[in-house]
DNA sequence: CTGAAAGCGCTAACAC
DNA sequence: GTGTTAGCGCTTTCAG
């Protein structure tokens, strides 16, 4: 309900010039006459013109908004994914609309084709298994698409992340050499791509590779409590070491463990596979697949801006070095 | 660059009726005959229509989109506090871009500025100390602005928070009478209205009340490494109780004392001000004051909600409740 | 280097 | 109830 004050066509009556000149010197287009420029210039400044987004996005069918679609607001792990995008976002002028999808009122293709909507030029996905749905209607839009921290069965679309199987390879090995033979690998959802055919997959290999028989996959543990509930299972299970996809859920495990009396990592060996600021505040603190959260999410953006400019990828997915942190959940012998 | 595919005025054609009626079916206006609204329903359908938001909030004044203004993304009080608002935002079909303003690549009026000329139809602001220009750019462009779990200088600005000052009064009491004399209170910028006039108030007047005479007043203590490094300081100066205004400052002190074979809450008492996560998941717990963040968040969405739609508010300020949470950091006798 | 003019896609009086 | 008609504020050919 608001009014503009000044618009692009009283700066142009103040300075005596075309519409078209004001928005050229707006638009910092190089075709204008210093002196005319200055002029302009000096009425913005006086009149204290500011452009108005929504009609230069209607005119010009850019509206330097890009959309964030995250799984959950309170999740670290994507936090820090979003403060990468967020810088290499206001270095190139964009806005981001965040979307939750955790919220159950409205489903993820409503969510999706309300920022498409509202024209955003690009979205960073970064959540799971996007659907086949979503995928057309960004394609009809020709929306650019880039997952950041997480893969999809799309293999078309740009994403950044570490090399999952390498990443929890090295670390189950690193259980391993501690004499830690009954390995176990706790994930969110099973069905996540991530899961599904990286860390299920490396798992399954390195039991293999190492004559192990004893499969322990443990699903749908997603949160802190999750993981504390889970503890029991595992010491009845005969696990003596754990690779955890989320470290608010290691966390659970390590105080469930603490609370029974059970002995990190002497008799239990946790390791977290990826790891936020939660993994290191905690006693015993934790090994940690290190992943380069605020570079993924960086990386990303930069990626999405080139695709808004309509040039092409080098590489289409990137895998960004992590680092095995150890620390205390493991013996590191 | 993406041209849209069908437009209102491709339903209109398609529909035998004009672009006026199709906007009324498409904004739920009820002066359309059912026989109409269903035929236009049924075309949008057939071709897929979806309205462009950009060219209606260019029309109708409004984006259904408003700005946040968080100091970190990365900090779970303000995540906890946006998923409340991204509820509420939701629910009341608006979006929401986000704005952090830790970045020094942009002063915070700029990115004030650049939501306005997104002409954002209202802000959530969760930082401290509204500088003037943008008070006066928020009035001057008649934009509604509340504060979340903040509060500021500027008295007609609405807010939700909590009693700071109870609040403190009760953790100080609680150490207090555990037998704790040498309390101090550790804030990051000791300039913010919560800690000027609210925080700091009430430890000098508790002070003042219980006659102590000796004030420990620690500033510009923001993370976890800065209370890493302060808990040398505490014991050096004698203190025995500490009210802590973030949780990872909290985790830090304990986690130095800890290290440092200080017996908390023993030698010294812990109390964080507004808990997230973070402090339930160290050991020992930490006692804390548990602010309804999500709460204290959809509220002051629903306000602003009010407030885009011209509404009055019943009450600017509005005060949650609060609960002292004991755990272990406290000996609660 | 500058201006005129035609939209971008939609809303909102105002008629009928 | 429905259609007509101006815009909303800006960009972008196209002339000159």
């Amino acid at each position: 309900m608001r009014k503009q004050e000044v618009t692009i066509y009283d700066v142009a009556r103040e300075a005596k010039v075309s519409m078209a000149t004001v928005s050229r010197v707006v638009n910092g287009n190089s075709n204008v006459r210093k002196e005319t420029r200055d002029r302009v210039e000096e009425v913005i400044k006086r009149l204290h013109y500011q452009p108005n987004a929504v009609a230069q996005g209607l005119a010009s069918k850019r509206t330097t908004t890009v959309g964030l679609i995250v799984p959950e607001l309170t999740n670290l792990y994507f936090a820090e994914l979003s403060r990468g995008i967020d810088d290499i976002a206001l270095l190139y002028k964009y806005n981001i609309i965040i979307s939750s999808i955790e919220n159950r009122l409205m489903k993820q293709d409503q969510v999706i084709q309300g920022l498409l909507n509202k024209q955003v030029d690009g979205v960073i996905y970064m959540s799971n298994n996007m659907p086949d749905n979503a995928v057309e209607a960004f394609e009809r839009t020709n929306t650019p698409v880039v997952l950041a921290g997480t893969k999809d069965d799309h293999p078309n679309i740009p994403s950044v992340t570490i090399d999952y199987k390498k990443a929890d390879t090295e670390a189950l090995n690193l259980m391993y050499n501690d004499g830690k033979k009954n390995l176990a690998l706790v994930v969110g959802n099973k069905d996540a791509v991530v899961n599904k055919d990286n860390r299920i997959v490396a798992y399954r290999k390195f039991l293999k590779d190492h004559d192990i028989k004893e499969e322990h996959i443990y699903d749908g543990i997603y949160d802190y409590s999750d993981g504390y509930n889970l503890c029991s299972q595992l010491v009845k299970d005969g696990v003596d070491g754990v690779i955890v996809t989320r470290d608010s859920t290691s966390v659970g495990i390590l105080n469930s463990a603490i609370d029974a009396g059970i002995k990190v990592p002497e008799e239990l060996e946790i390791v977290t596979a990826s790891a936020t600021q939660i993994a290191s505040v905690v006693r015993p603190s934790l090994t940690t697949v290190k992943q380069p959260l605020y570079d993924m999410g960086a990386v990303a953006m930069r990626m999405l801006t080139k695709l808004m400019d309509g040039e092409e990828l080098d590489d289409i997915h990137i895998e960004l070095p992590y680092e095995l942190v150890k620390k205390q959940s493991t013996l590191n012998q």
